[in-house]
RNA sequence: GGGGUCGUAGUUCAGCUGGUUAGAACGCCUGCCUGUCACGCAGGAGGUCGCGAGUUCGAGUCUCGUCGGCCCCGCCA
């Protein structure tokens, strides 16, 4: 044992800081935690004893028990220490009404310093405004603070009623591999070499989706797993390289009964975070509607704003922007601000330049007045266009009317962001309300320009809607998919499809993707003879765990809810990884590296 | 790959049109103090102004480059 330090020897703790009460008064408790304030008055010294349920006060007075007053005299912040006191009501006067503990303190009468620590790089407090580099630098320092703790206690807990609830409705919680084989499609996969057959590479899995389906064929008939899932792609707020999801997978039911299970899983997760939960089946959107209504196919449903198709008022227009925009069969729509006395011309300039950033060339608006219309456009404007107008956008005054005229990608993408914008301007949020809604019937396919071909929308193992089938190498582009997304105030929260069952159907879809049929058999060959071995009807979803956490918690960032999370470089700053590592490593795999 | 923003003591920041020895608060160290809870009082230590070039008599300050944190676009479902 270090000099000045002393071993637990046989103290046990009776109590955790946090938990003590007025009704406690009286009890002689064992208490260890973390030196969270120490205020010596020469005399007395009050110490604040901190572990992950919160704060206590102790007492140490020299009167009362010399040694321990002597030991806590060489206590600093953050060393590691044991109380052994008695409880006592705290006197009218000293009672501090902003602690849980407040009401009582425990007079030491033994105290031992079981460790030191170096000064904190930063106080151990949740009003800090600490750069987040030093936070992860020193996590276990960050983690101590009680809003961390408080965010990894809901993950827990989040995590364990999705267990408990998910094994009271039949599922079987399974293990899928982590060293398993890359796939060509969707996001880049991290890799890992394999010494035992040089020259090959494991991926780590950006989901279990193939091996859930084969759970599926094997009779598992309901699979959960709470996954750990990686994508070797950029980082955002909300997205890291490696990720959890809560992973699903069910055999003979329809989207009707999976969304009934899905529900109640996500009001239990609700009441978990106790978060009042909107009643009753959850409100189901199409794809269509929600980007012709939102422009996105994750709308956020609690403000208005909502998108007006102002192609037809503009068919014939004298506006050469508006007229050559329909012509190369681009689109105009816009979104209509009731109160727009708020929008300063500044504002609308700055929002020209937000729009900018989603490949907008320019924010066209008009400031509908009581006594005629202000605009930089509205002189291109024939009378008839304006009367249709003031018709299709219920425009009244008062209002600020603000146009994209540009591709239909473009056009949803910047008014999706601006309505997003201007409501949080507006203050249109009320930060309390949760909306959730389903999205359904995305399309199956979308075509990469760059490539020439056809992709699949969400993955390639989405069964198609039945009534599409027949159109799916005549039509591709307009097929739908019996896929579907939970949306939480404008963020995904979990998706997933109805899967195909039949390897027909799987080797029409690899067709229409332009994955051949030797490619097919080389790459997913396992999948199709699985799927002519007997595959149920099946279909499921992932909820992405830790973006459920941070909206449950309040956070903004999925790294207030991940314990070690990685920065927007994709580096872990605690351990310093990613690493070089040493040669022989790189000989045993047979990798040689050229830069 | 691109756009934006930030980088000064352990931490959070100030530092004017370039000008002598770069400041404050908290934290840290020493001493004093018997009811504080942002304890108080006195004293002290602590700086590669992210890094590198350049302009200049002189750079924390201006220019260019570079590295890093964060937000976003692309990417990712």
């Amino acid at each position: 044992m270090a000099e000045g330090l002393a071993a637990l020897g046989d103290w046990e703790r009776s109590d955790y800081a946090g938990d003590l009460r007025a009704e406690d008064a009286g009890r002689t408790v064992t208490v260890m935690g973390w030196v969270h304030g120490r205020r010596d008055h020469g005399g007395v010294i009050f110490i604040d004893l901190r572990d992950r349920t919160g704060l206590v006060q102790v007492v140490l007075d020299p009167e009362r028990s010399a040694a321990a007053h002597e030991a806590a005299s060489g206590v600093r912040l953050e060393y590691v220490i044991a109380v052994q006191g008695t409880i006592v009501p705290r006197s009218a006067a000293t009672v501090n009404p902003e602690m849980p503990t407040g009401t009582i303190e425990i007079v030491g009468s033994a105290l031992k310093v079981l460790n030191t620590a170096r000064p904190s790089p930063f106080p151990v407090d949740d009003a800090i405004d600490t750069a987040e580099s030093v936070r992860l630098r020193y996590r276990y320092i960050d983690l101590r603070r009680p809003r961390m703790f408080k965010n990894l206690w809901l993950r827990h807990r989040m995590a364990a009623r999705t267990r408990n609830y998910l094994n009271t409705n039949g599922f079987v919680e399974v293990e899928t591999p982590m060293l398993t084989r890359s796939t060509p499609e969707g996001a880049r996969d991290y890799l890992v070499p394999s010494r035992v057959n040089l020259g090959t590479f494991f991926a780590l899995p950006q989901s279990p989706q193939l091996f859930k389906q084969i759970l599926m064929v094997a009779g598992v008939d309901r699979y959960y797993q709470i996954a750990r899932c990686f994508r070797d792609e950029d980082l955002r707020a909300d997205r890291q390289p490696e990720f959890t999801q809560i992973d699903l997978e069910m055999s003979f039911l329809g989207r009707p009964a999976i969304f009934r299970l899905m529900e109640g899983l996500v009001e239990e997760l609700f009441a978990e975070a106790e978060i009042p939960m909107p009643a009753g089946p959850l409100p189901v959107l199409s794809y269509a509607e929600a980007m012709s209504r939102y422009g996105c196919d994750r709308p956020d449903t609690r403000f208005g704003l909502e998108l007006i198709d102002c192609a037809p008022v503009f068919a014939s227009s004298g506006f050469k922007v508006f007229a050559d925009t329909l012509a190369k069969k681009g689109t105009i729509k816009a979104v209509v601000v009731p109160d727009g006395s708020s929008l300063s011309r500044k504002d609308l300039d700055d929002l020209t330049e937000f729009v900018a950033i989603y490949g907008a060339k320019g924010l066209a608006w008009i400031r509908i007045g009581d006594d005629g219309w202000t605009s930089p456009i509205v002189k291109f404007l024939s009378d008839d266009e304006r009367q249709r107008l003031t018709t299709v956008a219920n425009l009244v005054p008062g209002n600020v009317i603000m146009f994209v005229a540009d591709k239909p990608r473009v056009v949803h993408d910047a008014l999706a962001a601006l309505r997003i914008r201007l409501a949080g301007k507006l203050g249109l949020i009320d930060p309390q309300q949760k909306n959730l809604v389903w999205v359904t019937d995305f399309p199956l396919f979308d075509y990469d320009e760059d490539a020439k071909r056809h992709v699949a929308i969400h993955h390639p193992f989405t069964a198609p809607v039945e009534e599409d089938l027949e159109r799916l190498e005549s039509a591709p582009m307009d097929i739908r998919a019996q896929a579907y997304d939970l949306v939480l105030n404008g963020t995904e929260i979990g998706g997933g499809s109805i899967r195909i069952h039949q390897s027909t159907v799987q080797e029409r879809v690899f067709a229409v993707l332009g994955i051949h049929a030797e490619e097919a058999q080389a790459k997913f060959g396992f999948l199709l003879e699985a799927l002519a071995s007997g595959a149920p009807p099946h279909g499921g979803l992932a909820f992405g765990f830790d973006r459920l956490v941070m909206l449950l918690a309040g956070e903004d960032s999925i790294r207030e809810v991940i314990a070690f999370p990685k920065t927007q470089k994709a580096v872990d700053l605690m351990t310093e990884a990613p690493s070089t590592v040493d040669g022989r490593q790189l000989r045993d795999l047979g990798i040689k590296l050229d830069r």
